[in-house]
DNA sequence: GTGAAAGCGCTAACAG
DNA sequence: CTGTTAGCGCTTTCAC
């Protein structure tokens, strides 16, 4: 049989079908190529097909022998249990959704890394969404997951208002970002952050302290800025603050020009490390030393940290236990439970490295 | 009726519900928050599921009445199809699944991001995978799809073989590493990459070139590793090769051995950009300046290699390319193409920027 | 043009 | 312990 090709075997099944036992029919079945189902399997080994659900499910009780047959007809058709039907019947589909801006910015696969560990320890598979925080891609996407049976969902994002999620059939938890009050989150102290990274620059000896701020109506940017400002405040110093998008050009280009229009900037605290990044650039185009002309630091704590040169000071998230609590919050209410804390908050860790 | 909330309307409905019509009462369930079904939109429409199934696929033909009956009933009920449902008659899901080494890898978050982008501008969603590379990991995310409908997978790996994968009841695409003759891939040229990197070093006046090799057993690795041997060879030159992982401080570590042993050296190839800004690194802690007294090679392409200083120069992938071309390739597959080539093979490209 | 009915493959009562 | 059966929500013949 194994030397047939295709079509040969279908023609072959064609003239002895009639002539097979049922139990060889079935076995046919698998050579053709077809999947193997719950009833072929009933058949093969001579029971119902609520028995092989029993034993497949480890429900109800099955006589040891009964199960033996189950699983050897389970094995010589390699049946799978097909995941579709069973989430039809069960409403649950084993799989969460997980809605980033943008995979290509480097805080966030970590995110998923970690995100993705803690779900499929639990069974779970994961469906991955860009939205480039566009509102419109944020919907399709919860409305395409919806009509999955995803069991819920993850969420990172500013453009979604609590009234697009509050009444959806399914449990979801923010990232990064709060949304409302009503809907779980993780999230990290940016303000606190921002604070004590300016602190650490003021230790250093810096007096004139940039900020290099994460793109407008961005959470975490405008959190980081109000920390910067406060703390700047608090030590009777001056703000210089220039806009940056959160990405390495604009922060460079806007950072050369902040450094030509204020020579008496000794320190720069950037919105996130991209855009520290983009200032060592700028500085190191324009000859100034780092950490002895001017001293930076970012936010976030991404590898690219640790491959520039000098290695960057940053205020480290726990990028990793951030993806591992929301999963952790996720499966919780996928599993009804009620949460007793429902935001969880973070604190970002000074990393002092080689530009500070 | 709005300002109730949840129990009370529940409560409301039990009291009234002998009384109401049958529509009134399908109207109810909205409220308390259960989904719609095809049965629902055609009482309320009073049309047979089939005809509602009919204006939802646009299939047959429809009275301009009945469908805007049936339009009204849907918009007035917020129905959407379920997937799953359909997905188990259709023995199809809308969705593709992608494994990858590992997201973290700078080189895979643009692979995706770019396989993301045309799979969605055809309806579909990406299960993502990471597999670390693991055998066993990667048969059963495999496992899991099969049972899911999943149309098809894209996948890179090394540790696959195509016995894996041939008797599979769906397409598959290999992205980045070939695994057979008769699975469809896409990936680029590394070893003319390799020479022609090579071949750059030499025109920049390097004699003595290194290379940190990938790891061993690593497709791209070993066909970098040969380019850069036969081209070494071709000139007549002597090869150093040092062992590198892939990642950042392995070759970091090798190469400040490596220069501290062959103070000769003045050029590496770096099997990736990783490795490249790790030696880098080396370079930088040894005192040797890019390019003066040392000129350093990458390949890939990723980002990284412009944010370091002096910027990397390297042999580019046309990473989007590439997961576009798969994405493509995916799509026809799935859509029942025959495929007129099956391996798409792209050119790196040099990018000279600094480090040379 | 439209409806009735038979599944897709699985689970969960409910009987024995 | 095991089998029968009625769906989950949708699509698709096949009649009318």
């Amino acid at each position: 049989m194994k030397l047939l090709c295709g079509k040969e075997v279908i023609y072959f099944l064609k003239c002895v079908t009639g002539y097979l036992s049922e139990k060889s029919q079935i076995l046919m079945k698998r050579l053709v190529g077809k999947m193997a189902t719950i009833r072929d399997v009933a058949k093969l080994a001579g029971v119902s097909v609520a028995t092989v659900s029993r034993v497949l499910n480890n429900r109800g009780y099955v006589h040891q022998d009964t199960r033996k047959k189950v699983e050897e007809a389970i094995l010589s058709l390699d049946y799978k249990p097909n995941a579709v039907a069973r989430s039809l019947f069960k409403k649950t589909s084993k799989s969460v959704g997980f809605i980033i801006p943008d995979i290509t910015n480097p805080f966030f696969p970590q995110l998923v890394r970690s995100v993705e560990m803690v779900m499929k320890r639990a069974g779970y598979t994961i469906l991955l969404f860009n939205s480039d925080e566009i509102l419109e891609n944020e919907l399709k996407s919860i409305d395409l997951m919806v009509s999955k049976y995803v069991d819920g969902f993850l969420v990172v994002s500013n453009t979604l208002k609590k009234e697009h999620i509050s009444e959806l059939p399914l449990p979801v938890v923010c990232l990064d970002r709060v949304i409302g009050e009503e809907i779980p989150s993780v999230s990290v102290d940016n303000y606190a952050g921002a604070r004590k990274a300016v602190r650490h620059l003021l230790e250093r000896g810096c007096r004139n302290i940039a900020h290099i701020r994460g793109p407008a109506k961005v959470r975490t940017a405008e959190e980081r800025l109000r920390g910067y400002r406060d703390e700047i405040r608090a030590n009777g110093l001056k703000p210089y603050i220039v806009p940056g998008n959160y990405d390495l050009n604009t922060a460079m280009e806007n950072a050369l020009e902040l450094f030509e229009k204020h020579p008496e900037i000794d320190g720069v605290f950037a919105g996130n490390d991209v855009m520290a990044v983009g200032a060592m650039k700028a500085a190191s185009k324009l000859g100034m030393p780092i950490p002895g002309r001017l001293k930076i630091i970012g936010f976030d704590g991404i590898e690219w940290g640790t491959a520039v040169t000098p290695e960057l000071t940053t205020m480290e998230q726990p990028i990793s236990e951030l993806g591992k609590k929301a999963g952790e919050l996720l499966l919780e209410l996928i599993n009804g439970g009620k949460l007793r804390t429902s935001h969880y908050v973070f604190e970002a860790k000074l990393i002092v490295r080689e530009s500070t």
